[in-house]
DNA sequence: TTTTATTGATTGATCAGTCAATCAAAAATA
DNA sequence: TATTTTTGATTGACTGATCAATCAATAAAA
């Protein structure tokens, strides 16, 4: 069977197994051997390509952050004013494939991770870095400086706290009525400013003005 | 040494006990010698008293509810309006004793471990409900039903999200920061609301009016 | 033949949980 | 009161299971 050139390929197979695994026991007490009998090879191969479990639980995290930052990325590409760029990353953060059950359980089990394993805790505070710092790019020419700041700490807050709420699975909200909520705090926010910008947009952000 | 009555001292030892061991450590995964130590008794007497670990962790998180409850319930009988009542339930989670590092780290390592076993996964989804619940009896009579819902979600969102922020202790919010974001959340939809309902008190919800 | 891919078998460490034994206070008895 | 019995408290030592990590061996390309 040996072909060459499996590395890249038993990789992406390992990463996306221990994201299955993770996400579907919902913690990070799974061993090697789970995750590479979900990825269909031995464990000796997983510490072959990896070195150590913790490597690949790191490259699991990075694979997650990456994809986020590509959706991210795209969204924001096609958003034409600063109350687009917001909603686009609200909308972002709930998109189906972030906000599954398995998606949402490794997120929470890699919170606790971060704890213990500083790598683990470097990559999250990166995750939790852009999403403010792009909230802000939105946000600034919208409000003041301060406010912005505030109220990006107050979305990126809402947007993690609706992740944990979805994670216990007791009545989750749904995506829209998540991005809804975070939308309404967005405007509200903005709307009870002493208005020193114009805010005509930031009623129906994602109806972009023509022209 | 043996003297009557040590199994209500010994548990509660062993219960702080957990919860420090934890919240240091940030993880679920200490071993029971690590918390015996902890408590200053051998691992066999936790076993005797708690049967097994996952018992001892329940015991554990009921202790920290049961923190939280005597405290809302303490903090609400000083609220005279429902906005207090409202502004009492958001100070109560930021508390003191409530959002220190290590309580910070256990809660997030019992939510991870929510997914896995029921009944963790059952008080905690007792708290977020509560919390809820507690949210809506002040909002409601400040706005209509269907409003009060959606703000208790967003600030039950908002309050569980900064905490995950402060457990990455990068740049977290402090306490007051905390309570503000959240106040300021609460009120921007209040008075965002078609005001069919006085909200006079809205603004500064901690000084009630006089008699 | 050299290199790459792959695995079964093994090792060493860790831990939850059990158990039999010990110790000392308390209760019963003389 | 003095002595014996009972009982709760406590632990060291042990067991069985689990698992990460290693390694030597095999198989198939190149």
């Amino acid at each position: 069977m040996p072909k060459l050139g499996m590395e890249p390929v038993r990789r992406k197979a390992l990463v996306d197994a221990a994201l299955r695994t993770i996400g579907s026991q919902g913690s990070l007490d799974v061993t090697m051997s789970d995750i590479a009998r979900e990825a269909g090879v031995s464990a000796a191969l997983a510490h072959h390509y990896f070195g150590s479990k913790q490597q690949l639980l790191i490259a699991t995290i990075r694979a997650l952050l990456g994809q986020l930052r590509t959706d991210a990325v795209a969204a924001l590409k096609a958003a034409a004013t600063p109350r687009q760029r917001v909603s686009a990353l609200i909308r972002v953060s709930f998109q189906a494939d972030q906000f599954t059950p398995d998606v949402v359980a490794a997120w929470l089990a890699f919170y606790g991770q971060a704890q213990s394993a500083d790598e683990v805790r470097h990559l999250l505070v990166i995750y939790a870095r852009r999403l403010h710092s792009n909230l802000l790019s939105g946000l600034k020419p919208l409000s003041g400086p301060d406010d912005a700041r505030r109220i990006a700490d107050g979305a990126a807050a809402m947007i993690d706290g609706l992740y944990i709420r979805q994670s216990l699975k007791a009545a989750p909200l749904s995506i829209e009525a998540s991005v809804t909520l975070v939308e309404d705090y967005v405007s509200g926010q903005l709307s009870g400013l002493n208005n020193t910008l114009p805010l005509t947009q930031s009623l129906s952000p994602l109806n972009g003005e023509r022209d």
